[in-house]
DNA sequence: ATTAGCACTATCAGCTGATGAGTGCTAATA
DNA sequence: TATTAGCACTCATCAGCTGATAGTGCTAAT
């Protein structure tokens, strides 16, 4: 087990002068992706200092942690402390572009979307696409969220396809077999008594109800009762797992940004585990807004030289799920951070939308 | 647009000498992936001929198209055209090992996989897996799918979920918009009409029917009859895109025996258009059987090195798909063939078996 | 018809020295 | 006291050279 890094705070204050020349180094780093020495600083900075004085700059930045080496006689690159300071104190989440801004509300308002699997996987690929980076969302937990319609159908003597609409607009189908053959007329009466039961109750509470409900004593129950908390019971009980959307993979590879990364591999197999995604998308500590986690913050051993944005989208009440993107820890944050920021709020509305659209 | 390259057929009659050479030269390099000379070939073919001798035969052969030379001084490698004549005169579709058939039967009849895409993901899953490519499975048209039930939810006053069940157990949900506000009895009353008149005929047909009816005197026509008319139109209508499914992506990154292959950029960024997948999938020249396209027998440019073999699946009636796996030329033909071929089969088995089951 | 022998060629790994970007240290300077 | 110029030093990269290796084509001998 990975000890959990939580986040790599800097106590010291650092004096104007050292910050500025940090600060030119991070962004230089930034947009060039590659180490800056002290000569090219000097000049790009404008502060009227000397190579020889940002040397010696440097050399206390290195000292307090937040430069490092590649090797003895290259310039200088900013270390994951280097970039929480960035972030935390110098990043201020600049405007998108209008341009920008209309770009992402028209892909997710694109038509024929009417499922939420659809929005989801659209929006998953247009931040992949904008970023150049790897997205990950996280579909809402079926568990918590709040049933619209069941409905069964009957196929066979055997088989009944169960169809369970959430609040925002998922659709789950699953197929579960019957012993007794069961009538569409039934099976009808049966759908309405629990739609009637359980309306505007989160999958969760329904379980929950079920059971209590089992436990109690049958006798009192008549066969459309009986039938109506098995048919429930079955129907409720194996949630299917957790369904990520994962995009852009080929950016590990292609784009130039992931060159210097040499667990690519690792990180798409790692991406082959949904659960372990889901886990890793879920795991939020704060409460709301944009969360960064920066190299070695992150848990995840693969995910150690990249840094994570992400953020969560929700309907009128409820967190539903997390979007994110992984990109390499020298990426721009100034832009990263509003466009995933942005992305997350327009998901959040969409989906709102849809879902006070049902009564 | 390209040429269709239909196959590298070869007229010539080639002696047996010096098929034998041939055929030592394409095994030698689907081996060990390096080009093979003369002094090894010697040793490893025994049949007690000197470097020299094979010398000449090679340069017969290189003369006749079967062989190349990447640069002077190195070994020689097959042709398109040499691995043709080798999958169409020495392989003979040797018999898969027990205990690889029993590894393909128990992926496929893995539990909990009610729905056929499951089947489906989890089959091109399993064969990418086995062969170490990339593999590519189209799902059945839904256009020429059976239908099995429709059933229609009302979600609001607007808003009606359609289900629509085909016979080989495809689940698919489309939610219409409605201006009439329409009670769930009425709908039920509706699907009903529906699936008796549309019982066991194929979406095709049913769409076909539903437009003549419309055109016919609609004054004939109740209310439930002009309801079931027009909601079985939306229904019907607009069916998704197809779908394809891909998994083993990652092969065309890691994998060494890709590695020679310039375009894998190129052969990522074709996946990303399934229509186009689709079409390479689909466009089905034979009938029957496993269908192999050699290097530039392949109609699509990135394609042009690497070898793809695909089958077709079917039920009980009709073709539904084709499961097929994009490898280097130079794969192991002796047993990629078998496999793909055996997949194929029980693929279609175990469709058959699913809708087989449900009356 | 086959083969041994030989000249030729391309690739590859390993070594070389030159180059350049960058540092650390020290002493001079404002 | 803070800054800077100067200098020695380090390391990565690159071009150019080397010999070793593995292959070919051709020719003459068998």
């Amino acid at each position: 087990m990975s000890k959990t890094v939580q986040r790599l705070e800097t106590k010291e204050s650092i004096d104007e002068r050292t910050q500025r020349v940090l600060r030119g180094i991070i962004e230089g780093y930034i947009t060039s992706n590659e180490p800056v020495g002290s000569r090219s600083l000097s000049k790009t900075l404008e502060m009227g200092l000397s190579p020889a004085t940002i040397r010696n700059i440097m050399s206390d930045l290195s000292d307090m942690g937040f430069l490092m080496q590649l090797h003895t006689s290259a310039g200088r690159i900013p270390t994951d402390k280097a970039y929480r300071f960035y972030v935390d104190q110098v990043v201020v989440a600049n405007q998108l572009t209008r341009k920008l801004q209309k770009r992402i509300q028209e892909a997710t308002q694109e038509g024929g979307m009417n499922q939420v699997e659809d929005l989801l996987i659209s929006t998953t690929r247009l931040l992949a696409g904008l970023t150049q980076f790897v997205c990950l969302t996280s579909s809402p937990r079926v568990e918590t969220s709040i049933l619209r319609r069941i409905e069964f159908i009957r196929l066979s003597s055997q088989q009944i396809l169960v169809v369970l609409v959430t609040r925002n607009g998922q659709v789950r189908n699953k197929i579960i077999a019957t012993t007794e053959d069961l009538s569409q007329d039934f099976l009808n009466t049966v759908s309405s008594f629990l739609n009637e039961q359980f309306h505007n109750r989160s999958l969760h509470e329904i379980r929950q109800q079920i059971l209590e409900s089992m436990v109690e004593d049958k006798e009192r129950y008549d066969r459309l009762l009986a039938q109506a908390v098995r048919l429930g019971k079955k129907a409720f009980e194996l949630e299917d797992a957790p369904e990520v959307y994962i995009e852009g993979q080929h950016n590990l590879i292609f784009s130039e940004r992931f060159r210097n990364l040499n667990s690519a591999r690792g990180l798409m197999d790692a991406f082959e585990h949904k659960s372990m995604i889901m886990n890793l998308l879920d795991s939020t500590v704060e409460a709301d807004g944009i969360q960064i986690y920066i190299g070695i913050e992150n848990e995840f051993e693969s995910l150690q030289d990249c840094t994570m944005v992400k953020a969560q989208y929700s309907d009128q009440n409820n967190v539903l799920g997390t979007i994110g993107v992984i990109g390499p820890t020298n990426m721009d944050y100034q832009t990263v951070i509003p466009v995933v920021d942005f992305t997350a709020r327009i998901l959040s509305q969409t989906i709102t939308q849809q879902s006070s659209s049902c009564d």
